[in-house]
DNA sequence: TAGAGCGTAACACTATTTGTTACGCTATCG
DNA sequence: CGATAGCGTAACAAATAGTGTTACGCTCTA
């Protein structure tokens, strides 16, 4: 799966959020990231339809959460923004018919495999909360 | 990573030089994969990089490998063609220097980390030779 | 010495992600 | 009720990475 930065932007803007504990506009996180609002919608549209956050338009409107940090893990947030698929694995598929390329392909699979399921479980036991707890301890 | 087929692609194409034992030249190896002979001979250089094949000019020319397949694993061939890295950890870069994006990345990396080792071992344990056991007994 | 084959540079093509512009819709404030 | 802030979305430009292609040089062997 191609490994984009949109995990960790996300990550951060929505500890900052919390943190904060207020509404935020597209412009606003569009400043925190980098960018510009129109990448926020389209990406934190993937978080609202999953439910992590709720949008607002209108005057006064913007991103806020819909519940605390501490309920709210990386995986949650992975699964917003790609699906099921953490690692996908790279396979070949010139022949599809050759038993070679097959077997080999089927290794692959098995191997990635455990890597998400490895990865998976990593994530899942991270809240942002902690996230949120490290960030302030350390500053 | 970028996580493309060229693994996937070359451990089909080693273990058919496995079994048969031969030399391949670009132009043969080229029509396995469906491509051309500059794209094998830019990926086989990686592989002869990293001593598990060898090439020879001239006619009669060729690729071939270096060991048999029952000392390659898939780890061998992933190190040949990314190097040490497998999995690469999606950070941001937006604010170096604020705590909550640090504190992300750094459960990030942690998490890849985990994911990471998880697939050395996994790479480590499988050698070519297996791949084309299951192969000509699935055939 | 001709030809087969690898080595490599240069460039075009393709796909994906990201950035940008533009315009429409909605809610609030005065 | 109108102006403004804000999201929603489509359409397009730009950057990036991989892949394909052409061209030419070098080496080895028949």
């Amino acid at each position: 799966m191609r490994q984009d930065g949109r995990l960790a932007r996300m990550i951060h803007v929505l500890v900052h959020m919390g943190l904060l504990g207020g509404r935020e506009t597209s412009e606003r996180i569009a400043q925190m990231l980098n960018t510009n609002p129109v990448v926020v919608r389209r990406t934190m549209a993937s978080l609202r339809q999953y439910g992590i956050v709720e949008s607002e338009g209108g005057r006064g409107g913007g991103w806020s959460l819909t519940r605390p940090l501490s309920e709210i893990t990386i995986l949650d947030v992975q699964r917003a923004l790609q699906g099921e698929t953490i690692l996908d694995a790279p396979l070949s598929n010139d022949h599809p018919s050759c038993p070679v390329e097959r077997a080999a392909n089927a290794k692959l699979q098995r191997a990635f495999a455990s890597a998400e399921q490895t990865l998976e479980r990593e994530f899942q036991q991270v809240t942002l909360a902690e996230i949120g707890e490290i960030a302030m301890t350390s500053a």
